[in-house]
Formats: C-alpha cells, structure tokens, sequence
DNA sequence: GCTGTTTGGTGACTTTCTCACCAACGGTGC
DNA sequence: GCACCGTTGGTGAGAAAGTCACCAAACAGC
C-alpha cells in the first residue's frame, strides 16, 4: 500500500522528493459503504485521492428527491466538490461511498504545496475538474434533452457493468436520473412487457441487452 | 484602459511585476454583440476577462434545442469552459456575446506562466471554477426539481433586471430555460390573464413584480 | 406467529413536451 | 402602394413525465 501513487497516472511524472511527500504527509483511510464522505456543511480538511471503490456524488433536493451527479472511482480525486465545498458550503451536494472506499487522505496544507511546487501535480487537478465538469454538462443535457426511457436504459446498462442482473431499488434508479419513483416502476414494467427485463424485488434482471442498448442509443 | 487589472478584485493582490506582465503581454479585444466567443471544435488560444459586456454561455442539444448554462460578466473570467475546451473539445458548449464585449486577452503561455509563478493567481482561477461550478449545480437543481412556472418568473426578473420591459422572443426564453418555445408561450399567456405581464410582439413588460417574485420563489 | 418497515403497484390528475400547422407582423424589393 | 418571406407567436391534440394518495406484498425483527 505504500506505493498507491502509481495508481494515479497522472501523478507519475512527479518527482521523487513531491512522490515521498504525499507518501509521507497523507494518510490512508477506509470508509465503510455507505459512509458519507462530504456534504452538508461539513467542511472537508482533505482532498480524498480514491484507492478502491467507488464514490457517488449527488444532489438534495427541498422535497426529498435526488439526482446522481457523478461518481468518483479508484484513482481518481474529489477535488472538484472538495474545493466547491471549500468555497461555498450553502450547496447541497453530498459524496456517499457506494462501496467499501480505500483512500489516501491529503491535508489541506500539503495539497496547496504541491500546488505552489509541481505543474505536473496541477496539470493532474486541472484534468481532475475538467472530467468533473465535463461530467455535469453531460447531466444537464441528458435532463433537459433526453427521454426517460432512454435514459434509464442507459443507466441499467452502466449500472448492471456487464452482469445480467442487478440490486437496486426503483427508488434509488429514481434518484440516479433524478425523477420520481413511479415514473422509473412504470417504465421498468413497460420494459418487462416488452421482454428486456425481468423484475423481482430488489433486484432487475436483464433479459435482453441488446434492445437495451438500442433504446439507449436511441435519438 | 491600461490599467483594466483593477477591475479584477481577486487580482489586486498581485505584485507589480506580474501586473505588468499581464498588461504587456495581453491585448484589449471587441466583439460585436452576438459574435461566437468560443465552441465548435474552435480551440481558444486566449483565456478571456472580461471588461465590458456580457458572454452568454449556453449548451445545444442535437434536435436544435438549447439551455443557457450561465453567464459571465464583466470582472469575471472564462476559465472553465476555456479549459474545458481544451480538454474535450466534443461537449457543444458555446460562449456569445450578448452585448458588446470587451476583453482582455491572456495567451495560454502567459495564463500557465501566471498559474506557475503566482498563488494569487491561482486563488483567483480556482474561485473562477468555484463560481461556475455552482452554477451548474444551480442549473441542474433547477431541471431537474423545479416546475417551469417558477422559473419563468426568476427568469423574466433575473433578465428584466429592475427595469419593467424586456425585449425577448419567446424563443429565447425558451432557450433560457432548455425548454420548448411553445411552454414559454402558453405559460406567458397564463401569467398575462392572471395580470402579470403585457406581451407584445418581441416584448415582455411587466406590470405585476411583486405577483412575479412571489411565484419565483414558491417551493 | 405478529408488527413495522421497505418496496413496489395503481388510478386520477396536472404539468410538460412534441408535432403539425397556421396567422400575424415586419422587413425587402418592386 | 403590393407581393414575398422570414420571424414570431398561437393553437389543438396527443404523448410523456411528474404528483398525490393510497394500498399490498415482501421482508426483518422480535
């Protein structure tokens, strides 16, 4: 585990004496699934570099409902919320470990060093916000653009990642595309009807991806 | 005009050397109102600061329709979307003027030589992100939770800006909201019968701000 | 077993979107 | 003046999505 910093690409280039610093000054932490990792006013000390898991950020609404807005992997940064969450906690954005999550924690101090002393550790956070943002132009056109169907099939094909069968809830699909449950059971139905699907409690099983994937790629 | 830096809070902490830098190595550009800033595979060679004006940052989808992500103002910068471009030049985001502009033009060289040399500066870019990230949080919160009523009405107020007429299309306000033209239509129809506004061809006026502020800030 | 919670199903109704089409207005050129 | 045309806005009908209220089955803990 000493090593964790190959996992990050864009951190290779570093130099040594900067690799040994971040070795040395962060430390590594793990969260149980489930854990929130930052949200709601809790002002975060350290950037989380992602060893194993998975991180889900998403978005409160007043009236109880959600959306997913991205979701943070192994090797990659929290740095986007980290900071926006620096700069203005009143946003109700909130990081959910999706998994059991491994993660070297970086303080605040020593991440603004390597800032002021490595372009390569700079290059790696601006790559960092770009995916980030490039992720949430992606929502905003999927929300204001694309159909339900659409993109729920799109979501059973992520989510489900090549598996014929996956756990969740029709509650928690409404919270990823940011809709109400009813709308995600009706839908799911329609496609059990037309043979795509097969639900049980908990649980979608995929019958037929490639329709799947068509509908997806549908306009 | 040469010392157009002041109007920067966040760069006045800069020292002199590197203002200077910034004067001497910049120039004052001018758009025309509604000349393309930025988009389309266009790789900007230049991170803008705005002086004068307004550029108007909106997102297209496939089938023609559009949804304005935010704008930036005289005092702020382009970086996001600036380096998001260069990052992934696919994502159909574009900047317009929406008034005349003018800017000040920093080559990328002297941006990266900025970033590299100063902490000021790089304060300044990451509060720019900040901003821009949360009003993209802003956007999507508002897609995907909000009824189209309310903003309409934050809309007509955030645009009317004080004054009691605007002169808009009912298609822009449509591309304000990422919506269709004919919900803006029908929705201003309503808030006319209900006293509100007065439409005519190209105008909206309004003649009931406080009935408009309240709906815009229902639940 | 009983009990309470989680999950999913359903009807009725409202809001929003889509499509197709038309009418009025404001220019331009003649 | 008038004919022509692009822009702007109005409308109806039907589909898709969201909302509300309520119920029933499945499961978990005793």
């Amino acid at each position: 585990m000493q090593d964790w910093i190959t996992r990050f690409k864009g951190l290779n280039a570093l130099p040594d004496r900067l690799k040994r610093k971040l070795i040395t000054q962060s430390r590594i932490v793990t969260l149980k699934k489930g854990a929130r990792v930052f949200g709601q006013g809790s002002s975060p000390e350290n950037l989380l570099m992602l060893l194993e898991g998975t991180v889900r950020v998403q978005q409160q609404s007043t009236a109880g409902r959600e959306i997913v807005l991205y979701r943070v992997q192994a090797g990659e940064s929290c740095v986007l919320t980290t900071a926006c969450l620096l700069a203005y906690d009143d946003h109700s954005a909130e990081g959910v470990a999706e998994t059991m999550v491994k993660a070297a924690a970086i303080p605040r101090k020593v991440f603004e060093d390597l800032i002021t002393d490595s372009t390569d550790f700079r290059q790696f956070v601006f790559q960092s916000y770009s995916r980030r943002i490039t992720d949430l132009f992606f929502v905003i056109d999927e929300l204001a653009f694309r159909r339900v169907d659409i993109r729920l099939a799109q979501t059973l094909i992520l989510l489900s990642d090549g598996k014929d069968a996956l756990s969740v809830t029709h509650q928690q699909l409404a919270a990823e595309l940011g809709t109400a449950r009813e709308v995600i059971s009706r839908q799911l139905q329609e496609f059990q009807r037309r043979g795509m699907v097969k639900l049980s409690r908990g649980v979608v099983q995929i019958t037929d991806s490639d329709a799947l994937e068509n509908l997806s790629k549908d306009k």
